[in-house]
DNA sequence: CTGAAAGCGCTAACAT
DNA sequence: ATGTTAGCGCTTTCAG
């Protein structure tokens, strides 16, 4: 192989093409444009000539021009997270689907990080999807005046947002946890500043009213295993015969925990957890859980904010959709009926 | 909140900060750019208006010039597949501490998407880490010659690459395998198209023949559960004591399979994976597998990478690094020894 | 040390 | 139907 050391410094533009062509530089954009613009003979001749050169336009003098450069930015609070690979695979799909670009950045669950990325990234994509976010509503909203965004999970006035209807899938948790007989469940709480963990203790207490079921909260307890694992320990301290988790990640550590503990699942326990992650079904027991629909959300977010993107500068201005996706309670093995007696002490 | 309707068309511009300060536009450019080059009281005032009006530099115009927008593509076969979840994750991370941006792309594991999408992206990112590529030596040899790549888990002369040493850890599994006893073993193929699973089977020769060790291959399988649980069928026809599968994914779902047909793993059949993805510790057994160092990969690429868009058009030409890292067996429960007498029909 | 002017590649008025 | 011209926002000669 050939390696000239240093690429050619001068990539072939629309000026060559339209000199091969004996044309100007602008009959050649129109050619390759508006098709509709020039004659069939030329527009043949230019194809021609650019397929010769291998000519490709330079998307940064588009993009300069048009102020567009067909480029979503997704920003997830951690990649790490298996919740979000659902959201990726989602946005990633649709984004393709409808001629963008996605671009990935992890804001470290951090506020500041996350608003730090939207300055430095805002002017080189078209919008944003903010998963989770962690600004607050007038951040949020001043930031939907500047440029389109969509909300993941997170409900602000104003701008467009989907969310996946957890506390639905919770309260359907406690109504099975119910016809098993439990009669004390305990919730573990997410991060403090996530908001769908205030959603859906919030959801809890009329259901758990209702029901005759005493629910405690426990946490704030980050959405990891290591924590899940944790906060196992935190609920054996506890009178409860079943435990709903924030997420997944952290079900499944406790799951390890409680085997470690010689705590059986579900004979001494029912756990449940949310997301319906990859391995929920494999683990061991497979996992009760809430099924959120997130690799939709990416999907509908990324229609959103392309209509969002396209139609920002018209004079109707931005659409402002609050789309609620169901969620629904799958169940596996983690849960079983109450334990008739007093489980085992620790 | 106020909506305007629409964004403000003209965002503020270096000619804004201009004319605020009274000064050309050039001297704001080099007060932000080169400090150095201008006084510094002249600096001040330059940065005063910058901040007081909110000037942000349109990245469009700058990629324009430069012919760089810090951003780099990462093209994987699936983004589905939990294997490339590392490799996103490293990426991730280490494009954001050099300072660039990460797109990501699926290429649906085809060798035409691929080129496609290489085409079209080529022009708007400064480099790409491709994993896994389809696409022939040649055609990757001509790409390097346009725009820095760096290749994972594929070795083409010439162009720079970090693989995974995989037949290592596969060597690793058979001594561990002949050590428990089992003395006829299977191999599920990966993809035809994998580059990495023909290495395997050739590693696999040597050990094998050194060890007194019948091995078969069975396949080509797609990277899946599906596909595993598939190739679990396949395996109860043969002779073989254990299985190495191309992923875990494979594994699990195998793993799956044989527990409906009542064949007890690692009674029965010993199982082994590939790369120890999330799930492969807690599945049911837990998973014997080589332990693929998948987000070292992906930073060692992004370095490599970042190395070779800084110094491609250098006199010295771009680098040809070929990384390889080393890979290890982890053994937990899916295998052990060989059983005695035959396998129960199945 | 600063200003004026050219130009990156492309598109969109304006001509013709 | 095609050519000419003027920018998009920025950096970088080149003068002063």
């Amino acid at each position: 192989m050939t390696r000239g050391g240093a690429r050619p410094r001068t990539a072939v533009t629309i000026a060559d093409v339209a000199q091969a062509v004996g044309v100007a530089t602008s009959t050649v954009s129109r050619a390759l444009m508006q098709p509709g613009r020039v004659s069939d003979e030329m527009r043949q001749r230019v194809l021609a000539a650019a397929e010769e050169l291998g000519y490709q336009p330079n998307p940064h003098a588009r993009s300069l021009l048009s102020g567009r450069n067909h480029a979503v930015a997704l920003l997830v609070p951690d990649v790490t997270n298996p919740f979000y690979f659902g959201l990726i695979r989602g946005t990633q799909g649709q984004a393709k689907a409808r001629g963008y670009r996605q671009v990935l950045v992890d804001t470290e669950a951090s506020a500041s990080v996350e608003a730090a990325t939207i300055r430095d990234i805002a002017g080189s994509v078209d919008g944003l999807i903010l998963a989770a976010s962690k600004l607050s509503d007038a951040q949020l909203q001043e930031t939907y005046t500047r440029i389109p965004i969509v909300l993941v999970n997170r409900d602000v006035p104003e701008v467009p947002s989907v969310v996946l209807d957890t506390p639905m899938g919770f309260m359907q948790a406690v109504e099975h946890l119910a016809s098993f007989g439990h009669r004390s469940v305990v919730y573990i709480a997410g991060p403090s500043s996530s908001w769908t963990t205030r959603r859906r203790w919030r959801a809890l207490q009329p259901v758990t009213r209702r029901l005759g079921i005493t629910v405690q909260q426990l946490g704030p307890y980050s959405p990891t295993g290591e924590a899940g694992a944790a906060a196992a320990e935190a609920v054996l301290n506890t009178e409860a015969t079943a435990c709903l988790f924030f997420n997944d990640m952290q079900a499944i550590g406790a799951l390890r925990r409680f085997a470690e503990r010689g705590v059986r699942v579900p004979g001494d326990l029912s756990v449940v957890g949310s997301g319906d992650i990859y391995g929920a079904d494999f683990c061991n027991p497979t996992l009760t859980t809430v099924v959120t629909p997130i690799e939709d959300a990416g999907r509908v977010a990324t229609d959103i904010l392309v209509g969002a993107i396209e139609a920002f500068d018209s004079p109707a201005g931005p659409p402002r959709v609050h789309e609620v996706l169901p969620t629904h309670l799958t169940v596996r093995e983690s849960t079983g009926p109450a334990p008739t007696g007093r489980r085992p002490a620790p």
